[in-house]
DNA sequence: ATGTAC
């Protein structure tokens, strides 16, 4: 009976690259070191992963070791990572995890890595963490972009009293659930239309023309995960030069959503290419680039961008619905994605800044951060701090893991904070509950170098993938209306 | 993040 139990976040916490190596390590130890504590398993795999070279030859942990090694180096195309990497900012470090850390120490050893940066809401993902910044020279990795390319936030804002969001729940419920679909591989069987899908790329590449068909039935739907689609108010204390706003309170319409398949399909192939042409030690595989010089280089920035086109175009086609339902045109729409690639100027010459879940924050930028299906979130204007390469971050950023939130949240809690903050949920599983993401509040302290906020967003009709969580509200009018 | 997956 093995006393040891290691798990694979705590491998990754230590610096443990994705792959095989984080099983390989964890059935090895578990054999081996089953009598030893949690603390000296730990360490050894610690020692490992610092010099992998000295247990090379070891009889047991020469496995462990020898899936670290660069085997790939020693190839034709082989490129290490710099012994020391470029030196990066950190915002708001007391809300960050380990793993996230060492991911960004990574990408900062990367031989093609100028300026780096880490979002207070930052957190593990694949590749770049959620929530890194990463500058390069003439490179783009489509890993430090991410899966969702072009994921961003859209916010309308109406004139309209936000307390009809109360008085006339309902109606406004319907709306929402009458102009959106969710759900993972969703689709519309009359598909939506716009301009985007005449764009000159789709005929330009063969992988394009070939997600044509799909990405044209998805046109205007949300997918899933932490995607959603809500009313709420919008608070405004004083007026901002950049937003103008007469201070006030007005009902907004926000959305978070990305490019769907298209853009899961376009950042998989070209990852794909980009390892394979640039063999990088495992820990930084996924982090392979293209060269803006080559073909394919060229390739993914022109599908990026299109990629970038159509979750805009997503967007819009669910707002003007809303917004041709309520008979409105919106005083304001603000709009910034944050899984992208951008040319832009540091230091007098020109970089490609990759934000992986984080905000642009130029200076008078406008951009969006949303806090969770209760907490509020805030309409936010940029800096233009050098230190963050003009980001921020990009939400909460996550607390407990998916599988964690459902294993710990219950509906009953779910349901309770989703009254005490009276919140209807029209869909929205446990693991995107409120306890799962970080405060807000806190994480806007860590930013404050970074963004000043000029207004509120505080939700009140929310729409997530899933099956309905029902509030005791909603079922008592459900009865009263008889449904 | 993504409809069927190195």
């Amino acid at each position: 009976m093995s006393k040891l139990s290691l798990t694979g976040k705590e491998l990754r916490n230590i610096g443990y690259p994705e792959g095989p190596v984080i099983s390989i390590a964890m059935n090895i130890m578990q054999k081996a070191y089953k009598h030893e504590s949690k603390e000296t398993a730990l360490a050894v795999l610690s020692s490992i992963l610092a010099s992998p070279q000295d247990y090379s030859t070891d009889e047991i942990l020469g496995v462990i070791a020898n899936q670290l090694l660069p085997q790939q180096e020693l190839e034709h195309n082989g490129i290490s990572l710099n012994q020391t990497g470029i030196q990066f900012n950190i915002f708001g470090q007391e809300h960050i995890e380990e793993g996230a850390m060492h991911q960004m120490y990574t990408a900062a050893k990367l031989p093609v890595a100028v300026a780096g940066a880490l979002m207070p809401d930052a957190h593990h993902g694949y590749g770049l963490p959620i929530g890194g910044v990463l500058a390069t020279e003439n490179v783009v990795i489509p890993y430090g972009v991410g899966v969702d390319i072009g994921c961003r936030m859209c916010l309308s804002i109406f004139d309209i009293n936000p307390q009809e969001l109360v008085q006339r729940e309902h109606y406004f419920a319907r709306e929402i659930n009458e102009a959106t679909l969710f759900g993972s591989g969703a689709q519309f069987k009359q598909a939506a239309d716009h301009e985007v899908m005449d764009h000159e790329a789709f005929g330009l590449l063969p992988l394009l023309k070939q997600l044509h068909g799909r990405a044209w039935k998805q046109l205007g739907t949300s997918g899933s995960g932490n995607h959603f689609v809500e009313f709420g108010e919008v608070s405004i204390a004083e007026t901002d030069g950049i937003l103008q706003l007469p201070a006030g309170q007005y009902l907004g319409l926000l959305s978070h959503s990305g490019s769907r398949g298209l853009g899961s399909n376009i950042a998989n192939h070209y990852t794909k290419v980009a390892v394979s042409k640039r063999r990088l030690p495992l820990e930084a595989k996924n982090l392979a680039w293209l060269d803006m010089a080559e073909a394919e280089g060229q390739e993914y920035w022109l599908a990026m961008n299109l990629a970038g086109d159509y979750a805009s175009a997503c967007h819009h086609i669910i707002h003007d619905k809303i917004a041709k339902q309520l008979g409105r045109k919106p005083l304001k729409m603000v709009e910034n994605h944050h899984n992208f690639a951008w040319k832009e100027i540091l230091d007098g010459k020109e970089v490609i800044v990759h934000r992986k879940g984080a905000t642009p924050a130029g200076k008078n930028v406008l951009g969006i951060i949303p806090g969770s299906m209760t907490a509020p979130g805030f309409i936010v204007k940029g800096k233009g701090e050098a230190a963050s390469i003009n980001s921020a971050s990009h939400g909460a950023g996550r607390k407990l893991s998916r599988t964690k939130a459902m294993q710990s949240i219950t509906e009953k809690q779910l349901r309770d904070e989703l009254v005490k903050h009276n919140v209807t949920l029209l869909g929205g599983g446990l693991d995107e509950a409120p306890f799962a993401y970080k405060d807000i509040e806190e994480v806007m302290k860590g930013q404050k170098a970074l963004v000043d906020i000029v207004g509120r967003f505080t939700p009140k009709i929310v729409k997530m993938d899933g099956t309905p969580v029902r509030t005791r509200k909603s079922q008592k009018q459900d009865i009263a209306e008889g449904e």
